[in-house]
DNA sequence: CTTGACCTTCCCATGATAGGAAGCCTGATG
DNA sequence: CATCAGGCTTCCTATCATGGGAAGGTCAAG
């Protein structure tokens, strides 16, 4: 079985010490937030490092790599995403970043939200025009149905 | 070859006079703004019908097939959903329909777009009160990575 | 020893869109 | 008529973040 792996076997002889220090996957799920299924994947795409295991082969999560969890879960409800948030942990590793760098990064962030936010409330807009200007009185006559299915407009967008 | 599929075949006897009515994909593309790549797709999980074919198997669109290809971009572009743009098209070729319908369905895309932009606005917001505590000099002390790794909160959100 | 709750890996799905490969068809040119 | 470009066909793959589920191994309590 898989001997080649680069992360630490915790061998049973020490299992009693470290089951102090570590937790299990369902167990970090619980205490950072993330899903063990989000755990996994992000371990797969090399967001998280290799975790310690033990002899039967259960991912051991340590303090730090909950905090790490935790991180990239409050990354996420900030909207950044997985490029991002990898960005984000290499920073917070680096000692000596820049602030700058961070800052850099969240800003390209806020325009982006900006941008989509933008572009959701012209959508809105649009609608809640054709809406008010429906009876929704049962009748077919339908200015929404209308506005979508006008017939000239010969070109691509 | 495929004998058994619903749609007409444009035998080549007829091609004639039919190519002045029906055009190719690619065309069709053109002339909606809809990608070709798009259309097929749009044929396979039925919110088009199948429409003819030469008898080269090439996909013939007619005026009508290009109407609602536009319809179907527009939708798009006030951010429907697939499947609520399936229940437009289908309210749109229902001549008996209720305007109430079309509006309930427009209303509840609205309700949709203000949760998500609240969200957005919610996010951008939180970035931005972080980036502008940041001094942004070069240093490693950085409001922003301190708010994210904030270690006491034990709970799942 | 059995049972149930946990863990492992692997595969599949979402939603809208795009890229690409391999092969056939068509129209225009030499 | 032969050829070539470019358009068409189908089929497979990817994106992004997330979750569902199967098949099988592990562990602790009874």
């Amino acid at each position: 079985m898989k001997s080649q792996t680069s992360h630490k076997v915790i061998v049973p002889d020490a299992a009693g010490a470290l089951r102090r220090q570590y937790c299990n996957i369902g167990d970090a799920s619980l205490r950072s937030g993330v899903s063990s299924k989000m755990i996994r994947h992000y371990e797969a795409t090399g967001l998280l490092p290799e975790v310690h295991r033990t002899a039967a082969n259960y991912r051991l999560y340590s303090e730090e790599d909950i905090n790490q969890l935790r991180f990239i879960k409050r990354a996420r409800s900030l909207g950044f995403s997985m490029k991002q948030i990898a960005r984000l942990v290499s920073l917070w590793q680096n000692k000596s970043r820049s602030n700058a760098d961070v800052r850099n990064l969240a800003m390209e962030h806020v325009a982006d939200l900006d941008t989509r936010i933008r572009e959701m409330q012209e959508m809105r807009h649009a609608l809640h025009v054709l809406a008010v200007r429906c009876h929704a009185d049962g009748e077919p006559e339908c200015p929404i149905l209308d506005s979508l299915a006008v017939e000239y407009p010969d070109r691509a967008d």
